[in-house]
DNA sequence: ACCTGAACACCGTTCAAGT
DNA sequence: ACCTGAACACCGTTCAAGT
């Protein structure tokens, strides 16, 4: 890795520095990562974006850690409760794309949540919603439980890899030089773009249902 | 994190340092990595558990990235070709299961790897492999597609979090006074096992080549 | 109660110099 | 061709001291 120069912004009010708080740490946080993913979150850096020494910052957060928990719990308090009128396959799926819409929304900070222990404390609401939204479709306690998997695995498993695409990490067009070597992949997947990301992941959460249904 | 004393103890054939190459410094890496996850992984570390300063290893390999790239690489090598003689399903399953059972036997090697943007060519092979397998199953190319995405996201999400509760970095039981808010979670998933894993990982497959047949 | 200065024990990487 | 020494530009975190 280069040591290129780094220009930090300072962030949101920034300047004064007075009145530090966990929220407006968490703020100047989220808006490092949003420029420059986890990497480009250190305490001193931090410190600067808000105008004090990184010391200052251990006296609201315990370290560096707590402030990538914290981060991760923003993001599943931007979840809101899913509409009551709808059936049980709508809701869950309408789960699934509103969860897809934050890491579209906010990638770096979705990157970060994705890729550290989920706390189970952060995802029982949601669990107990899916939960009982599998219920309402009939499948059996032990089932539902399966398929609950299911979704939760394919989503970040995907969502992370969909992320790597969209900020240029990996490709998702094959290297056509290649193609020649694998005939299934060349029949199958010739050409993608970005717009059959939502296809696939839109598809991947029914594959799901219907098998988790028989 | 504390700043804790950091024994390193010397990798492989370690002493000499003479005959530095590509393949013992992979070796060495990796060893660092099992005993204590990618963050173990330092140049200096590396370098001092070949009885070699950090810098010699720049000889080797372009920088840290790459030495991690090369252990992602090594992973999909362990791959085995599938047997010829199974069917369509049984061979998609016994790939992701010896994949998973990789992740068992290395479970850091495992974690870097999948924490890391999957090059195409790396996976393209066993992509190949398995679009093949779901086309003798009877699904038209576009479902292919689906459901090669569907299982691969799958696999990633599924196995990041069953590597996070075996290395204790979450829990697989959930806090008992939590679940009297939440009665679905309650109803269905009100204890768990590790052995509970095998059944959810080789279930959801199957919930997902099911779903891919309709 | 909250912030600073100085220090400790580290990092990845470059580069000129040695062999 | 391969390795070393010294340096550069960083890290997270602790702790005594200031206000």
């Amino acid at each position: 890795m280069v040591a290129k120069k780094r220009t930090v912004v300072s962030a949101g009010g920034g300047r004064p520095g007075r009145g530090l708080s966990r929220d407006r740490i968490l703020q100047a946080a989220m808006s490092l990562v949003d420029q420059e993913g986890e990497q480009g979150l250190s305490m001193r850096r931090l410190g600067s974006s808000l105008g004090v020494e990184a010391m200052a910052i251990y006296n609201h957060f315990e370290n560096r850690e707590a402030i990538l928990d914290a981060m991760a719990d923003w993001l599943f308090s931007q979840m809101s409760p899913p509409g009551a009128g709808a059936g049980w396959r709508s809701m869950v799926r309408g789960l699934a794309m509103e969860f897809r819409g934050l890491a579209l929304r906010h990638p770096n900070r979705f990157g970060v949540a994705m890729s550290r222990p989920s706390k189970p404390a952060r995802a029982l609401p949601l669990m107990d919603v899916v939960l009982g939204a599998l219920a309402q479709g009939g499948m059996s306690p032990a089932r539902r439980v399966q398929v609950y998997h299911a979704l939760v695995g394919f989503i970040r498993g995907f969502l992370l890899w969909e992320m790597d695409i969209r900020a240029g990490r990996c490709a998702l067009e094959l290297p056509r030089e290649m193609l020649a070597e694998f005939p299934h992949v060349k029949a199958a997947a010739a050409r993608m773009g970005l717009s059959d990301l939502d296809r696939l992941f839109a598809g991947g959460v029914d594959v799901i249902l219907e098998g988790g249904l028989r």
